[in-house]
DNA sequence: CGGCTTTTTGAACCCCATCAATATCCGTGG
DNA sequence: CCACGGATATTGATGGGGTTCAAAAAGCCG
């Protein structure tokens, strides 16, 4: 074969991590920097490659490598019981900080499994302390993260405790527009990345009572749902199914 | 009245705060530390005063002033939503770490309620960034209390998705065992700090339901209970209840 | 088109919430 | 010390929300 002329498929400049250029800097590791912070949290994140639907970032007892924020695509968090039954324990956008769960005891307790084609930045964790001491407004930030993963988690243990199945669902969809709103998207129309099961398994739900539901609030008008695609017609409506609005009930 | 010849009540000397002393060291904060890092620690925290029953350590909406490491008693956090529905979030033993909630909108989410007469020490936010700097290890544990936290929010997201009432009951005494015996105390006989209606709600059940699952506990031999006293009577079998253990089924 | 997975729909049952009543504990004051 | 009242805890009966089993429908990909 003759030597290539063209540029190869891969631009290893493009691998290099660039926070400076990522659209997701308001959200995610970088926010809060100033310009030389960024170079060195820059010098100090790897990016991992690609991964695609159904692969693993990381399995539950593996040694804990490091915090990753998701860069693109989406990933849940399974948590297992020795007697094989699981709960997907988040779901995780772009921005968001996976590992958190690895931090107890030195080894990851959940798998972190790729929704999509995705891909991450790493911290590894013997980078941690020194960056962090280097640059006190990421121990910031990244406290802030956690903080928020904290909240996000008590908050499903109100929904799993005190909602209804149709409360749950409705709290879910109001959650994930906010969050994709935040990332620029529609908050009223957006398309699911995890399979029925997944979503009936995060919400402690049989996957037929979560279809059923589904097609509940359709009928109502509520919402349209297609397959993976939802789009939130009443979202008044929704958010008082979520509890969220206490008036003109 | 002539003036009193004796010492006064409280002795100041009492006050400071001396982790060197503490019993929790272990567990807590000053884990992993040198002695000259606990000094540096013992003049950051705040020896806060006792709080007794039902006394709030901090409401939800309150501006986020620090994280509090609880010194004795026990406490509970309680999430509540806009309709006023509540949800015990977390209870707390001596060396946990509390006002995580509180680390990402920079408020506390929930309200931390004492048990009983309980007590802790404070890092207030202020102190908080300095000292993770200038004491490396004591970043190290704080990310490993973190740590803990989270993965037991996960554990606990897994019994409500996951497992039927007396299955979470099992899961709650086994857990709760281990956390006193990690403390120094029987992890098979102990005493509840937390009403019937605390747990319940902690647990995702009805009062009644929470109850009668005791009883039928107690008629099988498992357990004997007497309002807050428990005894794990046949460990093994609660731990497969538990779906700790996947053998001898 | 044919085989697979994913999703939806249907019917019967069960766990658990709810309503209601009783029992027990505990602090207070007579 | 005991009597009283309120909070806490247990027990009973009924009904509903959600699981489970079963099967059909719809999408996906070769």
């Amino acid at each position: 074969m003759p030597k290539p002329a063209i540029a190869p498929l891969i631009d290893i400049a493009d691998l290099k991590v660039s926070c400076s250029k990522c659209s997701l800097s308001a959200l995610c590791l970088p926010y809060g920097l100033n310009r030389e912070e960024l170079d060195h949290l820059e010098q100090t994140l790897i990016h991992k490659p690609t991964l695609r639907a159904n692969e693993a970032l990381y399995f539950a007892g593996d040694d804990y490598r490091g915090l990753c924020a998701v860069r693109s695509g989406s990933f849940k968090t399974v948590l297992t019981t020795p007697d094989g039954a699981e709960q997907i324990t988040g779901f995780y956008l772009p921005g968001e900080l996976l590992g958190l769960d690895g931090l107890g005891q030195d080894k990851y307790r959940c798998s972190a499994i790729a929704l999509e084609t995705a891909s991450v930045c790493e911290i590894r964790k013997e980078e941690f302390k020194t960056i962090c001491s280097r640059i006190p407004n990421l121990q910031e930030q990244i406290l802030r993260l956690m903080g928020n993963n904290f909240s996000q988690d008590q908050e499903r243990l109100l929904s799993m405790g005190q909602l209804k199945g149709e409360e749950r669902i409705a709290t879910f969809l109001i959650s994930m527009g906010q969050r994709l709103r935040a990332r620029g998207f529609s908050s009223t129309r957006f398309n699911l990345t995890m399979s029925r099961h997944d979503l009936a398994n995060y919400l402690g739900l049989a996957v037929e009572t979560l279809s059923r539901m589904l097609s509940h609030l359709q009928e109502r008008k509520l919402i349209a749902v297609n397959r993976r695609s939802i789009e939130i017609l009443e979202e008044e409506r929704i958010r008082k199914l979520a509890h969220l609005e206490c008036r003109h009930g």
